[in-house]
RNA sequence: GGAGAGGUCGCAUAGUGGUCUAGUGCGCCGCACUCGAAAUGCGGUAAGGGGCAACUCUUCGAGGGUUCGAAUCCCUCCCUCUCCGCCA
């Protein structure tokens, strides 16, 4: 969501920034429209209320006095107003919810940094980390190295629940439970964050407020209550504050929550089938912080530097992505994508997004903040990034220590979580 | 799942059809008194929308209904609490 008072000044401003992500200006020209109705109709609207008001007040005021004859009178005269009134009311609403619609669908703008760009080949590599291990034999696919060494099970998985559902045993169990921990901790310790453990369904309010609805509901898994499974602990974590104006000094707050996530991944398809690439159940770390508009942009780096902590803490090699305007999303302003090397599969892997949304989810939230005591509330800025999702980071981590002999030696950070050096 | 009680402006409460433009207390802010503080007194203290403005509208958990008029009456839903049942 955008600022109505942008839209309505500058709508020139917002036509560039949405043709920036190559995506349908023609919104643009159905708010102002649909706006403009509004307004009318909430102006005459208005009028014909407080004409009412005025009529009843006086009826109540002449019932005081025992005037009844003078009352009822008035009373008889009221039909035509009220049928006025019920009018507009309705046609209020209707241009309401219209507004409400149009409103959702919007894109946020690029930040004036977020480099020009159509799609994925024009994102640009700010930094890199580490070096690509090296071997001295072929180094295996993570699907091959678990299945030597009984790690996870795709074949039951897909028995129990469908394809793209995993059974992690054994020491694999244990070695993803120990992942999410360490991260966990890490982020809470080492980084500053309020660990929380949320709920893993949510609402339809609530996924509204993250921008998930109205448009991605086929991504959703959706339970007969109308509640869904939430596909990050974004939501759950966002939406802590929704409809809440939270006090100025207490910016910028920072929470970190492990969750299990849910994706349908409708349209997905036959891509990255294999493994752990791309799965409908994963479990995931999510940075979320609140702050103030002047500081989000600095908070941005620091949450970018928080997620690759976790990934230096391990000992692997990544980059960091800057995200062009068309490869960006709706939602986003600017983004760093954390993208980590599996030798295994010769591939580099998206671990985390690390996004700037600025006021697009607190407005469709209603988060706000008080700057100090008497002021206006504003809307804050919500950024959030993976602190790092489990299972490519999984992938990444058999691939890149796997030894000579088969087996993986587990990173030093892990072993008082994982209780071995070495698997195999 | 069953029965009952509730949800009011930060908190606590009052309000059962008409100056409720929602009262009072606490908290908070300002002013006065004070060397300063406490106490006391006076004033202020929700959010959102429309309008250049004066002003006005909406919101008493949410939505609908009855009425000239709803915090108040009716219906549906959500949430909280108590008891019972079931249960990790």
């Amino acid at each position: 969501m955008l600022d109505r008072d942008l839209l309505r000044q500058h709508p020139d401003f917002v036509r560039l920034g949405i043709g920036r992500k190559h995506l349908d200006v023609s919104l643009v020209d159905t708010f102002l429209a649909v706006d403009g109705d509004y307004r009318k109709v909430r102006s005459e609207t208005s009028e014909a209320q407080a004409e009412m008001n005025r009529i009843s007040k006086s009826i109540g005021a002449l019932m005081g006095q025992g005037k009844k004859d003078e009352a009822e009178q008035a009373k008889g005269q009221t039909k035509e107003l009220k049928d006025r009134v019920a009018a507009l009311e309705t046609r209020e609403r209707e241009l309401e919810q219209q507004l409400r619609d149009v409103e959702l669908q919007f894109p946020n703008l690029p930040h004036e940094s977020t480099p020009n760009g159509k799609d994925e080949t024009e994102n640009v590599v700010i930094r890199t980390w580490g070096e690509p291990q090296k071997f001295d034999f072929e180094p295996q696919a993570h699907w091959d190295i678990a299945e030597r060494h009984k790690l996870f099970d795709l074949a039951r998985g897909a028995k129990i629940a469908g394809s793209g559902f995993v059974l992690y045993t054994g020491l694999g169990a244990k070695l993803q439970r120990a992942l999410f921990s360490f991260m966990v901790d890490f982020q809470s310790t080492q980084n500053g964050y309020t660990e929380v453990f949320p709920p893993y369904i949510s609402n339809r309010a609530s996924l509204i407020g993250t921008g998930n609805l109205p448009k991605f509901e086929d991504d959703l898994y959706k339970t007969t209550d109308d509640l869904f499974l939430i596909p990050t602990a974004e939501v759950p974590l966002t939406n802590i504050y929704r409809d809440e104006i939270l006090d100025g000094a207490d910016l910028t707050i920072k929470v970190a929550g492990y969750s299990a996530c849910f994706r349908r991944e409708a349209g997905a398809a036959g891509k990255d089938t294999r493994g752990l690439l791309r799965v409908h159940q994963f479990d995931k770390i999510e940075l979320v912080k609140f702050t103030k508009p002047e500081d989000s942009y600095d908070e941005l780096e620091s949450l970018a530097s928080d997620a690759e902590s976790v990934l230096q803490a391990l000992g692997l090699h990544y980059r960091v992505i800057e995200l062009c305007a068309g490869d960006l999303g709706a939602k986003g302003a600017k983004c760093y994508d954390l993208e980590l090397w599996a030798p295994g599969v010769g591939r580099w892997l998206e671990i985390s997004s690390c996004t700037n949304f600025e006021a697009y989810q607190s407005r469709r939230a209603n988060i706000r903040y008080r700057p100090a005591q008497g002021e206006k509330p504003q809307f804050v800025h919500i950024l959030n990034g993976s602190g790092v999702a489990v299972p490519r980071l999984y992938a990444a981590i058999l691939e890149s220590f796997q030894q000579a002999d088969g087996s993986v030696v587990v990173p030093e950070a892990l072993r008082p979580y994982v209780g071995v050096e070495r698997i195999g």
